[in-house]
DNA sequence: CTTGATCTGGACTGTATGTTCCATAATTGA
DNA sequence: TCAATTATGGAACATACAGTCCAGATCAAG
C-alpha cells in the first residue's frame, strides 16, 4: 500500500561494513557511508539509525559471516585438525596474496580503536573473541594431544592480521603462519 | 635575554604520548592534549606544531623508549635466549596484572587506525616493526636451533596486546604467552 | 486515476574541533 | 629600572560533520 524500499538491505549493510572495516569508525564520515551505499541521509537514518548504530550493525554483520565462516572451517569434520588450522591462517595469507587485501580484521580493528570508548562495542568484541577461541579449541582438540592452546592460536592469528595491515610482506606473513602451525604437525 | 620555557619538553611529550596511546588519534582532541600537558594552545603549537605533528612525535617517542626498551631486553647478553623471549611476553602480562594496563601497544594501535590514512605513520610503523623483528631474531638465535621464526613471535606478541586491549582475562594472556614460548624450551 | 502512505535526497542547523591570532605576562640583559 | 624578546593562554575564526527536517517522488490499493 506504500512505496517499497528501492535498495537491498543486506547489500547496503555489506557496503557499510566494507567502509568501516577499511577506514575505522572515526575516519568514516556519514558522506562516505552515503557514497558507499548509494543512499541519501534520510534513507540511511530511516532504515538503520545514526552512525553508531550503523557501525554496530556492520560489526555484527562482519562477525556473523567472517568470524562465523572461520568457525565453520574450524569445526569442519571432513578436515583434519591441522588442516583446519592451516586453512585459518591461509585465509589471511591468501587475502594479501591474491587481492592485496590489507584491511586486517574488522573485529581486531574494533577492539583497538573503539572498544575503549564504547562499552557496547567492547561487549560485542569480547563475545566474538570468545566464540573464536571456542572454535579454535574444537580444531585443536581434533589435532590430538598437544601443548598448544586456543589463546595462543588466537593471538597469533590476530597478530598476523595486524602485520598484514601494517604492510608486512608476504614472506613475513607466511613465516608467521608456519610458526603458529609448528605445534600441529603430528 | 628572553623568557624561558616553563615546561620540560620531554615530560610534556610523555604526557601527550600517554593520551594518544590510550585514546588513539581521532578520539583525542586538542583540548585533551592541553589538559594532559597542562599547556595552552599557543604553547603547544609554538613548541611542537599541529595535532598530527604531536602525534608523530608521541609515536616516535613511544618507539624510542618502549620498543627500544624491549630491544635492550631481547639483546641482553646476560640472559639466555629463552629468558629474553619470556621477558618480552611477561611484560604484557605484568602490565595487566599489576596495573590493569590495557592500553595495548601504541605501535600496534597506530598500525591499525592510522597507518592506512597517513603514509608517514605507515612508514614509521613499518620501520619499527622491522626493528622489533630484528631484535626478536637476535634472541631467537641465542636459543640455539629451533624452527620458530621472528615473524611468528612478533605476531604472537602483537596479538597478545590486542587480546589485552579487548579485555581478555589474565588466564588467557598467560596461555597465549606460554603458547608462544613453546618452541623455546630447550 | 486518485489517494494515501512511505521512501528519498538534499537543504538546513547546531555543535565540536583544529587552527590562528593577539594582548598580556614573564624573564633576561643592559 | 627599562627595554627587548619570547612564552602563554584564551578569544575568535573557519570548517567539517552528525543529525534533523521537509518537499517532492514513487508506488500499492481501491
Amino acid at each position: 500500500m506504500a512505496r517499497p524500499r528501492a535498495f537491498n538491505e543486506t547489500e547496503v549493510l555489506r557496503s557499510l561494513e566494507d567502509v568501516f572495516w577499511r577506514q575505522g569508525y572515526e575516519a568514516t564520515s556519514y558522506d562516505d557511508l552515503m557514497r558507499a551505499s548509494g543512499l541519501g541521509k534520510g534513507s540511511l537514518y530511516a532504515a538503520f539509525g545514526d552512525k553508531r548504530a550503523l557501525y554496530l550493525k556492520a560489526l555484527e554483520g562482519y562477525i556473523a559471516h567472517e568470524i562465523g565462516g572461520l568457525g565453520v572451517i574450524l569445526m569442519d569434520d571432513r578436515l583434519s585438525g591441522p588442516a583446519r588450522l592451516r586453512a585459518l591462517f591461509d585465509e589471511t595469507v591468501r587475502a594479501v596474496e591474491v587481492a592485496n587485501d590489507r584491511r586486517g580484521c574488522f573485529l581486531c580493528n574494533a577492539a583497538v580503536d573503539q572498544a575503549v570508548h564504547d562499552p557496547g562495542v567492547a561487549k560485542i568484541v569480547s563475545e566474538a573473541m570468545d566464540v573464536a577461541r571456542g572454535a579454535i579449541n574444537v580444531a585443536i582438540k581434533a589435532c590430538g594431544p598437544t601443548e598448544a592452546n586456543a589463546d595462543g592460536v588466537l593471538a597469533a592469528f590476530l597478530g598476523m592480521r595486524v602485520l598484514a595491515k601494517s604492510g608486512a610482506d608476504l614472506t613475513s606473513l607466511k613465516a608467521a603462519r608456519d610458526n603458529a602451525l609448528l605445534p600441529f604437525r603430528g
